[in-house]
DNA sequence: CTGTATCCCTGAGGATACTG
DNA sequence: CAGTATCCTCAGGGATACAG
């Protein structure tokens, strides 16, 4: 397919096609699905492996994002019917195919944080797009 | 710099350097960032364009994320002294940059959202990755 | 036109306890 | 081990009114 840059052209901010941005940033916008993509990258990993991999998630939101990311094709979810149960879960092409895209943000992010760190913390002393800071007596 | 693929070999998941993937949600995972960032990719635009260009963003939140791009440099706010204030916002280089990574992300979402979409069809009849479902009379 | 200041509500998600 | 079921908090963000 198309680069969605190609579809139209560069002079026109997309109409309403903001819905490519919506749908991915619904998908992995929120705080754990590219964690958890990006920690099976390397290799199918079980539910334990994964809490363990990523610290501070709790099982809740855990359980969730694998079932939205089976849900939605990403990964595979394969239970053993063993004495102890063992269930692993892997990425599927899908997934990989996201997993690069991630990556790609996460050398942008790799690349420049350093220059948005230093960015911000002048705005600090600037005043640059800061939040108006509290002049004066509350109003109460 | 490097990739962050080849700062850690394929097959060990990053110990501790989720951070960056973190980071990169931090600035872009939020409701609207991407949306002006990619809607400011054409060409510099004013406050009142971009409101129009951006439909259901609020004043609040408009402000508020321009503010906190022009902090972190991924855009520059211009204001012209005029009898009807007219204030321009535009990429810098850093920003068109985080652009292009954006974009490759809307590609990714353009060209498998069909896939993504039937996927998820699907488990809706298999039941593969559903929310339990209530069965029986509730608890009380 | 370009924002600020408040109020308020929803829902993402953490903590905890329990189950097959 | 691999989840479910509940409860509860808190902050993201919408609506609205006001200001330079």
């Amino acid at each position: 397919m198309a680069s969605v840059r190609q579809l139209r052209g560069p002079c026109q901010a997309w109409p309403e096609d903001s819905s490519f941005i919506r749908e991915v940033l619904d998908r992995i916008g929120d705080k754990w699905t590219m964690l958890v993509v990006s920690t099976l990258g390397a290799e199918p990993l079980r539910y334990s492996d994964l809490q363990a991999s990523i610290p501070g998630i709790s099982q809740r939101m855990l359980t969730q994002t694998l079932k939205h990311l089976e849900r939605d094709g990403l990964l595979t979810r394969t239970a053993y019917a063993e004495v102890p149960p063992r269930v692993e879960y892997e990425l599927t092409d899908l997934g990989r195919s996201l997993l690069d895209a991630v990556m790609a943000m996460a050398d942008w992010a790799a690349a420049h944080h350093n220059e948005i760190a230093s960015n911000r913390a002048a705005s600090q002393e600037t005043g640059v797009g800061r939040e108006r800071a509290r002049t004066g007596a509350p109003t109460r």
